[in-house]
DNA sequence: TTTAGTTATTTCAAACATAAAATATCTAAG
DNA sequence: CTTAGATATTTTATGTTTGAAATAACTAAA
């Protein structure tokens, strides 16, 4: 074997392990920030984190987003954001609106106290993520958020 | 307001977005490579990835975990688990066995079925993680992995 | 216009997940 | 020995999530 197979298939090995170990550690990663910040929305405000999420992504888009829009950004299933809206309908944070030409489709945005509500956990939400990200400098943030930009292009319309 | 001043506060606010921007971005990583892996599990093996994840835990420990153990290491809640390994114990992939003098705790492991049928999923998962990350070199693999050591390390601990 | 195919959403069944309460067992202080 | 507290697991109620099937509405070709 040729010094250049050599360094080949020890590159190959070598690539193997790091990529899985790197899976397994951006999993965990996330999974552990995640699980605090579920239970200090909840303890804090009595809300779960997916509904959280639904309520970040409708207070971006003040015009309202379609159930469509909503499933492929939060990367879930449609019948799971069904049930979220249905859910925070009830609790009067948000309202489905037929506005198109298009009764297929509903729009669906924060009602006024959803608006409300909102602002305050994610002033919490925000200072969280800070402490809970404390470990990266606002440089090695900016750096590592660059890096993991690929996936938000690459997979973006992959459909569910 | 001096220059220091200033600096402080570009800091601060450069800061406080970048972490946001960070966590964001690492959340639609996990989700989209766990959503993928998830559906390749699905239609090759049949398996869900909560079960592919508990066999792989197993699968590391031949003499078997304690429910505990398990919950800790997968960051999931113990009644999640006793579900998940009554669903396997009944596919006869994992079994509960009565070894210490300790009647509370039942120590779970990997059936022969259990590994055998592991053995072959891996060998896929394996080769789906470097096709998915396949955008990282390994040099860029290894780095960032040791970057996010930090929360395995950190948090371990945290009880659920 | 009719209708075949597409698109948007909901419904459904099963599994997954959490947090709290219940159960069972162990441990150790008195 | 008794019992108060700790530990390990399961149970329960509720909510989340998926994937497939059903429903409803739109679009465009014949």
């Amino acid at each position: 074997m040729t010094a250049s197979q050599e360094l080949l298939k020890t590159n190959k090995t070598t690539d193997d392990k790091s990529r899985v170990r790197l899976w397994l550690r951006l999993l965990r990663a996330s999974r552990a920030i995640e699980g605090e910040l579920r239970e200090r929305l909840r303890t804090t405000y009595n809300v779960t984190l997916p509904r959280f999420d639904v309520m970040a992504a409708l207070y971006r888009e003040p015009e309202g987003m379609l159930m469509s829009q909503l499933s492929k950004y939060l990367m879930v299933s449609n019948g799971n954001v069904t049930g979220l809206i249905d859910r925070l309908t009830t609790n009067g944070l948000v309202q489905r609106t037929l506005r198109d030409g298009d009764r297929r489709t509903s729009v669906v945005l924060l009602t006024k106290e959803g608006r409300k509500n909102f602002e305050q956990m994610a002033k919490s939400h925000h200072e969280w993520v800070n402490e809970l990200l404390s470990h990266f400098s606002p440089d090695e943030a900016q750096n590592l958020a660059e890096t993991l930009k690929v996936f938000a292009s690459d997979w973006e319309g992959h459909p569910r």
